[in-house]
DNA sequence: CGTGCTGTTGCTAG
DNA sequence: ACTAGCAACAGCAC
């Protein structure tokens, strides 16, 4: 499920609804995520501690802890979180379970099982293996075509696995990185390193301006991405390529076309985008 | 029934 | 130092 937008949306939905609110129990139903969960450490990192903040940093949610504690958290692919109350059935996949004190709950759902759930002291997430090599947020300032058209110099790389680097930016999917290059008018297949300097301001003002639309929609609901509430995004009906194989292009009439780069697939206009 | 997709990402092999 | 491919998994469309 989950690009920027989606982990944005599930952030404000957690922050609007738990902040405050004191852990009372924890229930790791499946450990088995792709990086184990170790119960009696996740238990004794957050029982009795109050939720402070909800933060994102590239697509991980992180849940501020009274006590310089947070849980660090992925939602992988098919990730969701729900705040429900205790008595509501749980639904299938459900693996992890934060008990509140008021009686709701917060589950952590996710049937590949791509996500991750972890205590973590704040002083180690600075240096946390997992948040250490990512790039710039792309909605900050700071992330300019001169980031990108810099770092892009001798790579050979095609521009949409490019941009899908977390490490030359963060929060970008596959299904944004084929929006944000349909808006710029650039081929996802291009060389990153034959970029001129105006073509990547374009690129990123596209990346910017394309996630800013998708969160404040709610996200994208393809399959089955929801929000805190169980409710869809509807980002998906501004979707100008992304899954629409074969319907033409709003700019010129072709048809999109669906090529798989880097075993992805990727949808783009072949007049539009060169 | 199988087959081939699906929103991620760290690791390994080349 | 690059990149491509794979591995974790369940579900769904065809």
């Amino acid at each position: 499920m989950p690009e920027l937008p989606e982990v944005e949306t599930v952030r404000r939905g957690l922050e609007s609804l738990v902040m405050g609110a004191v852990i009372a129990r924890v229930d790791v139903r499946d450990a088995r995520l792709r990086r184990p969960i170790d119960p009696a450490a996740l238990k004794k990192d957050v029982l009795g501690r109050t939720i402070v903040a909800v933060e994102r940093r590239a697509k991980y949610l992180i849940v501020r802890l009274s006590g310089e504690r947070s849980i660090l958290m992925h939602l992988g692919m098919s990730g969701r979180m729900r705040v429900l109350n205790a008595a509501d059935p749980v639904e299938p996949h459900t693996h992890v379970v934060f008990g509140l004190e008021d009686g709701r709950e917060i589950r952590f759902r996710d049937p590949r099982r791509f996500g991750m759930v972890e205590a973590v002291l704040d002083r180690a997430l600075e240096t946390h293996p997992l948040l250490t090599h990512l790039g710039p947020e792309p909605l900050a300032h700071t992330f300019t075509g001169e980031t990108i058209h810099a770092r892009s110099r001798r790579s050979k790389k095609p521009l949409k696995n490019f941009i899908m680097d977390q490490s030359v930016v963060v929060g970008v999917g596959n299904i944004y990185a084929a929006e944000a290059l349909y808006i710029a008018r650039l081929s996802p297949f291009r060389a990153a390193g034959r970029l001129a300097r105006a073509e990547a301001d374009r690129l990123v003002d596209a990346i910017k301006t394309t996630l800013r639309e998708a969160v404040r929609l709610g996200g994208t609901t393809l399959n089955d991405f929801a929000n805190v509430d169980g409710d869809g995004g509807y980002f998906q009906i501004s979707l100008l390529v992304y899954d629409r194989a074969g319907e033409p292009c709003n700019a010129c009439g072709a048809p999109i076309r669906r090529r798989v780069l880097g075993g992805r697939s990727s949808f783009y206009c072949r007049n539009c985008q060169r």
